[in-house]
DNA sequence: CTGTTAGCGCCTTCAG
DNA sequence: CTGAAGGCGCTAACAG
């Protein structure tokens, strides 16, 4: 900038105004200014000193969890970001999307961003790159969860959900099933009976689990004897793996709640006899296989996320799920 | 970090060793300067800071097209994205997404973006943001096109894979029909015979005209009689729309090549009698309804761009594409 | 309308 | 192993 300044014959501070108040400049300096500009290739102010004088840096962090690398391949978590992405735009801020999975360097990364607040998308209590977001004393606002103090949630009600799910999906069972998000960071694949929610980690899965056997309480069903499968993924391969480890430990299922459309699907798909099947998030899959889901909108959710990142009021989302009935569970 | 420091009772000096090269600091010192940070609630060095001093920040910007929020509607883009996140995820270096779609303010945006370099989504000759992205004297890798002195270009060799598409989708066609993605910025519906390739203001759909026009001509057929159905966006709906005007205008019209398997799909839903079709991309949709379709990877592309806009040597995508031969142009 | 001064927080260089 | 000086590029505040 002292550089255009000298070539245009003004001062640093003629520049400087020339690009942020051009209004102050007369438009001869100014023009004297572009000129010099142009000839030297200079294309503004440096954004990064811009942002060392102001104190922000008017961008947005994301944390996609662990492996950034599969958020991508979870439409759901793409909703989420295009939720987040529009709100930005309107704004005018950037989006810094923070690259994690490689392990003990995310926290550093995370650390390191030059953002004004974190949006993390939901993860465990013990997730140390949560840890680092909140250590960083920006603002933070989780999707889904965990609720830490300090930091802003957004997310729905997914107890209540589930139980609504539940009393749907289990209303006529004698054999239910659950199939489930992973419980801990390991993502450990497994069917186990009455899986204590308390026991699991991540804090969306802990309260659809919760809610679940609410419902099963409810109908008098004993949630000790119901078996949960555990996918380590929401990959439909793998459910169907699980699906059919469900079938094998319980003959006669016959009913599957399952925590996303895919899962869901998957279970149909492996389903010998008739099953009652409900599944989550009303994607174009429940759509298509008239699944009866949990309807809830990720990308309203990351606006929100976004929103409150930026200090400002964001809608309550913890009612804004339905369940939509569907032929799935007798229509 | 003054602050830190005087908290810990030694200099700045050793505060930043402590973050930067721990080793370099005696046990002592480094536990007063964790200790003084963690009261003081000191995260570590202020990136924006580091980056001034630095002159670099680490950081890949990545310009979606207009639309901001169109891209994460659009799976290739995603699948671009997620190429380029990975490559970023490797390098531990941030992925910014600069905010477009507002207008004017597009270009300020990308000027004023902290970033090294920029990947940029295929877009016109034309377009002010690329121009903009060009004038930072960052590096800038473009996807698909346009191909710019003093860019990087990473893409597939379109007019080629349009050429071999057409050559499948024509072979025996009559009554030839083509539906294009937009030729100009206006995003303009309509229907018109024999577009001039030389017209089209996106390299991308210019390349894959020429294509289609080189696969008709191989054939005999005469391209200022082929309709071109062009669409505003990469949506069913709209195309099913634009089908049927091309239905209504070529009675007896057998053959559509498409330039995304969405459009085509839309050809094969509105198609009263037989109708040979091509899509592109090899998506879900085309493996789903056994569509011939052209093979690539926006994956890999987006990994590419990101390796390229690094500065180091990236493979040449030109080559990558394959015609994949199914029932929807008789097997 | 334009210029001067000062400092945002950090790290490279060079001296202890 | 630790410290002092200087400057990365910019702009708020205050003259002129």
């Amino acid at each position: 900038m002292s550089d255009v300044a000298r070539a245009a014959g003004v001062s640093p501070m003629t520049v400087s105004y020339t690009y942020n108040q051009p209004d102050r400049v007369s438009a001869e300096s100014r023009a004297k200014v572009q000129q010099a500009a142009a000839v030297l290739g200079y294309a503004g102010p440096d954004p990064s000193a811009r942002s060392l004088r102001y104190g922000a840096t008017r961008t947005l962090g994301v944390v996609l969890g662990e492996h950034l690398t599969y958020a991508f391949d979870d439409p759901q978590a793409v909703a989420f970001l295009a939720g987040i992405a529009e709100v930005c735009a309107e704004r005018g801020c950037g989006l810094l999307i923070v690259p994690t999975g490689t392990g003990d360097d995310d926290r550093n990364r995370v650390v390191a961003a030059a953002v004004d607040a974190y949006v993390v998308w939901t993860t465990t209590d013990d997730d140390p790159v949560l840890a680092a977001a909140c250590g960083t004393r920006r603002p933070v606002v989780i999707h889904g969860g965990p609720d830490r103090d300090g930091t802003t949630l957004v997310g729905i009600d997914n107890r209540a959900a589930a139980r609504a799910a539940g009393a749907e999906v289990f209303a006529t069972a004698r054999r239910p099933a659950v199939l489930s998000f992973p419980i801990d960071r390991n993502r450990h694949t497994f069917v186990r009976c009455g899986v204590d929610p308390d026991t699991v980690a991540y804090p969306v899965t802990r309260d659809r689990l919760a809610g679940y056997r609410d419902a099963a309480r409810d109908l008098g069903i004993d949630w000790s004897q119901v078996p949960v499968g555990v996918c380590s993924t929401n990959d439909m391969a793998e459910a169907r793996t699980v699906m059919r480890q469900l079938l094998a430990s319980t003959p006669r299922l016959d009913a599957v709640a399952a925590m996303s459309d895919h899962l869901a699907l998957a279970a149909l798909r492996e389903a010998a006899s008739p099953l009652r099947v409900s599944g989550w998030d009303d994607s174009d899959i429940a759509r298509e296989h008239n699944l009866t889901t949990v309807a809830q909108s990720l990308r309203e959710q990351g606006a929100a996320c976004a929103t409150a990142a930026f200090g400002d009021p964001a809608p309550d989302h913890r009612g804004a799920w339905r369940l939509v009935r569907r032929a799935s569970t007798g229509g």
